[in-house]
DNA sequence: GCTAAAGTCTACCGAACAGATAGAGTTAAG
DNA sequence: CTTAACTCTATCTGTTCGGTAGACTTTAGC
């Protein structure tokens, strides 16, 4: 499960992008229903990993500082939820070695996780904020090409 | 991330997998290295949800009560940590509605997660605790078929 | 310059969960 | 009837999650 931490995080950005210009905290945290005081601290964070922009002082408020089309769902997640592995041992941003594992290289179990990994990567690394937004991801299913698997 | 416990479930399965008899408690927690008290609380799960198997008093011990062709890592995944799916609205086992989600069905973050969580289940409900015992398996890559998305 | 309205920073807090550990109880073989 | 196994329930410590509080800084406009 993803935290609720990282779906406000999402939706504050899908919020900015579809504005298409700066937004005051209050507005975001009214338009997605969001806890104000909570959302100012996520936007914080996206501040200091430069996905976002602000302005102090009467008329401020935030932007995106990265085209839309640039801020994958990966990049929110591991900023905010850490690993998208779903082992510390399989991690590309914080790889931990399995401490009661022996043999990494034979470990069964990283096997399996590795294959799920990589399928949750091609996914998460290829859909950008941009992508959510667009009319044609409103379709049911992406026709072919990288999602293919989907239908298996 | 998968928790400890999850870790621990599978290798004690595999364990019991590849000894292909009974095992006890103390012998499976030495090989795997896993405390044993509490490998003792996921045994008893895994007995109470029909994956194992115990004999109590001397010469007892625990083994597999279904063959392991046929237990699969989300099976065991499930009973040890929840639901697979990474927004509770995605889950099938234990679906709840986001409660800050006001359309479900035109969700923008719920559509990209629902394309993880089926890459993910794809993956962990066809793979079994034989799978991962098998020789074939531990070819570094499945040469096509239902895994070439790995490649993408 | 003062004030109102915005973002910034640090601290805290209650509940839940993770990862165990403890110990008394039950069963069965020899 | 003792020993060695599994069973059950409780407890514990530390961390994370989801959020709240409040003092502080910056800026626009009068």
């Amino acid at each position: 499960m993803i935290s609720q931490k990282a779906k406000y995080a999402l939706r504050a950005l899908l919020a900015l992008a579809k504005e298409g210009d700066s937004l005051m905290i209050g507005e975001i945290a009214a338009r997605k229903n969001i806890p104000r005081k909570f959302l100012e601290q996520i936007l914080l964070e996206m501040k200091r990993h430069g996905i976002v922009h602000s302005r102090r002082g009467k008329l401020g408020g935030y932007s995106l500082l990265m085209p839309p089309e640039k801020i994958t769902y990966g990049q929110v997640l591991r900023i905010i939820d850490g690993p998208i592995a779903p082992l510390p041992c399989l991690s590309r941003i914080a790889y931990r070695r399995c401490p009661d594992c022996k043999t990494e290289e034979t470990c069964e179990i990283r096997r399996v996780f590795a294959r799920v990994a990589e399928s949750a990567r091609e996914v998460l690394d290829r859909t950008t904020i941009a992508d959510s937004l667009s009319a044609s991801f409103l379709l049911d299913e992406p026709e072919g090409g990288a999602h293919e698997m989907a239908h298996l």
